[in-house]
DNA sequence: TGTACATCAGTGAACGCGCGTTCACTGATGTAC
DNA sequence: TGTACATCAGTGAACGCGCGTTCACTGATGTAC
């Protein structure tokens, strides 16, 4: 993201002079490459070169820290889970202690993460289903976001804490509810009701409550 | 299909020589082609030049049935929520006429459709995106699934049939709801939770149930 | 501190490929008289 | 019924392109002594 942009560069500024040789950190630059190239041009339209161009480095490069193609869209797919849930997280944070509400915030958070980065969001989903499912191993963070959201179904009294079956059937549900208003609430069919009922986030909620979402009261 | 596979074609047969020089139908076929090269080599294996291959047919072919390749991936999503629509329909034949019961079955079938055809589902809605919306109204049949699903969320009692903002929020997040499963029902860690309940249409039942789907009794 | 050397992370040219699309063409079909 | 001709729906060769990947290379960095 360093790219074109800034300014001349004052001479005050550290050498700042032409990138050196080593980049320091492409395989992260290379994931961002990915996803601004995703979000901008669509899924579709991604490419290696198009990456290692992105990045400003040689179509070569990019063999260094990814095995071939797949490998790096894959990353990026692990890269958006990773972020999916620190923004689930941040949401909790502001948030009362009621496990219903924060069952809420999460739904509302989940759904405005896919908002906000719907190409991502639809790669993210294409690599789980090239993994063979949610990332929630890969990285064995003690709090993944679906541990989250399974805990928090529990602490809601949503299912029986005692019936582990109860609980997962709920979360997988919850999961499934979000995934489907996440994808569909950016159609421009549903924009008439968005705007009866005074924007994108009531939307989300009300989709939310009828969908199974832990309802007030 | 009719391909190459056909036996050598005893003397008894029609003619059935050798491909007649005109196709007959060869903008069907050519959306059918592209249907089979989905769902066996995925969706982004999709070119012009192999759903001709695929057909049997020269590479410029296709461009006497359509303008160039996205309008045929177009027709391809068309087609796909037209089988939807029949496919719904034909599970709502075998149906008693209590309207909840039939909200569920309409769920089941939309859910089964998915399942059984992963890469074409996936094909529709970014389709639908692309179109900036569902085709509700290309062909402005009489019945299409969409509004099958109103009216029957309203014959069901779920909202005030006198208020369309109403029924309206039910049946999109009716809709969300089915879509959120049908996208995730076939990933592998919801298998154990399958095997439990006894099989894939029980897991769906179940999911739909918590899913704001109209609940038995 | 200096030097030799292994390793790492880049470069840039090259490969072969399949793609989307265009073009001039031709065989089959339909229509007017 | 027969003939002339326009139209339609195919063919197959060709175009230029960007892609994924490999290769021999080179500049920078880290380490041992």
């Amino acid at each position: 993201m360093t790219k074109a942009f800034s300014p001349p560069a004052p001479a005050t500024a550290p050498p700042a002079t032409a990138r050196p040789y080593h980049h320091g950190d492409l395989r992260r630059a290379l994931i961002d490459a990915a996803r601004t190239i995703i979000e901008r041009d669509g899924a579709q339209a991604i490419s290696l070169r198009g990456v290692a161009r992105e990045a400003g480095v040689s179509p070569a490069a990019p063999y260094h820290h990814f095995k071939d193609k797949q490998e790096l869209l894959r990353a990026v797919g692990v890269q958006g889970f990773d972020d999916l849930a620190i923004s689930m997280m941040r949401a909790l944070e502001k948030v009362p202690a009621d496990p219903r509400a924060r069952l809420r915030e999460i739904g509302v958070s989940y759904v405005l993460f896919a908002l906000a980065n719907p190409a991502i969001y639809r790669i993210m989903y294409d690599c789980a289903r090239d993994m063979e499912g949610l990332p929630q191993d890969p990285h064995e963070k003690e709090h993944n976001a679906y541990d989250l959201v399974r805990e928090t179904v529990a602490a809601a009294g949503l299912a029986d804490p005692q019936n582990p079956a109860a609980v997962e059937t709920v979360t997988i549900a919850c999961w499934c509810a979000a995934h489907g208003v996440a994808e569909m609430v950016g159609f421009p069919q549903f924009a008439p009701l968005r705007d009866a009922l005074g924007g994108e986030v009531p939307l989300i909620r009300e989709l939310l409550r009828h969908v199974g979402f832990a309802a007030e009261r």
